[in-house]
DNA sequence: CCGAGATGGTTTCAGATGAAACGATATAGC
DNA sequence: GCTATATCGTTTCATCTGAAACCATCTCGG
């Protein structure tokens, strides 16, 4: 007969730790700075280039187009980015921050950089390393066995 | 100014993959067992034992009591499990596997070991070791930083 | 005993998520 | 050009999750 301890089976465990930290981060960002996750995702994204459309936003965060559409409306609506019409597509806008934005991330990223070294704090740079790679191998080898992605 | 690169944050990494990995036992359960994952958490308990309580299933499967409360009536519904009354408390009920719940579990836990052995593959023993101690470490850490839990 | 909390569990409600249908524009084949 | 199809984004709907309110029972101080 086999058995199966479930504090030992990884697909657990990594979602148990997952939604913690996720829970820790969201509820940080929110007392701090009012962003839920996907909107602190987007503007992330939008700041480490020259502004995206939402379907680029969509794949650089792997949300779901759902997901970037409400919270590019609600950064919108808070004035923190802006929809420039999109000359060779007009379905689509160019999604860039405003002064406001910029702003707000420039506060944001500190504080998401000193949370995620607190959690990870007492781990070595070689520790994260390898942490960092083990995710990478992970996401590349359940993927195939991911229905919604197949 | 500080720069954040999205893809190199931990805590976006390992929502990413838990979420990725989640996916893909969610609908491996649900194509083979008809089985959501909260109610594979609790036939997994109760396997592991003797039967157990619902507030004790919460804690030994870190699910809020809610999400305990809907999948044990969905498997008493389904036959897998049952309640027996509770001698020292009223309140609450034993929850134990019927014949046919067992026999479910005798199936399910091979193809979730099996599972978890194809989105591990590649990992020496030792790697997987080591992931297994930083998951824990990680949990132990983010804990105070959650609001939910604090 | 008895009344005031505490606790196990269910129900109700609100928020987050994604699948499917949809409108608008773009692109390709004729 | 013109129609068929694909794509961007929004809206709608169904599902999942947990907070809060609730009921029943249990426990404890008097």
């Amino acid at each position: 007969m086999t058995t199966l301890k479930l504090d030992q089976f990884l697909p657990y465990r990594l979602s148990i730790v997952s939604n913690r930290v996720s829970s820790a981060v969201a509820s940080t960002y929110q007392a701090l700075f009012g962003l839920k996750i996907p909107e602190w995702r987007l503007v992330a994204i939008i700041a480490e280039g020259e502004g995206a459309t939402q379907q680029a936003l969509g794949v650089a965060t792997r949300m779901d187009k759902v997901t970037v559409s409400r919270a590019a409306a609600a950064l919108v609506e808070r004035g923190l980015i802006e929809r420039r019409p999109n000359a060779n597509d007009q379905r689509s806008h160019m999604l860039t921050l405003t002064e406001a934005g910029r702003t707000l991330y420039e506060n944001v990223a500190p504080k998401a950089l000193e949370l995620e070294s607190q959690v990870f704090a007492g781990f070595t740079a070689a520790e994260i390393k390898a942490f960092r790679a083990m995710l990478d191998r992970i996401e590349t080898s359940a993927a195939p066995f991911d229905a919604d992605r197949a």
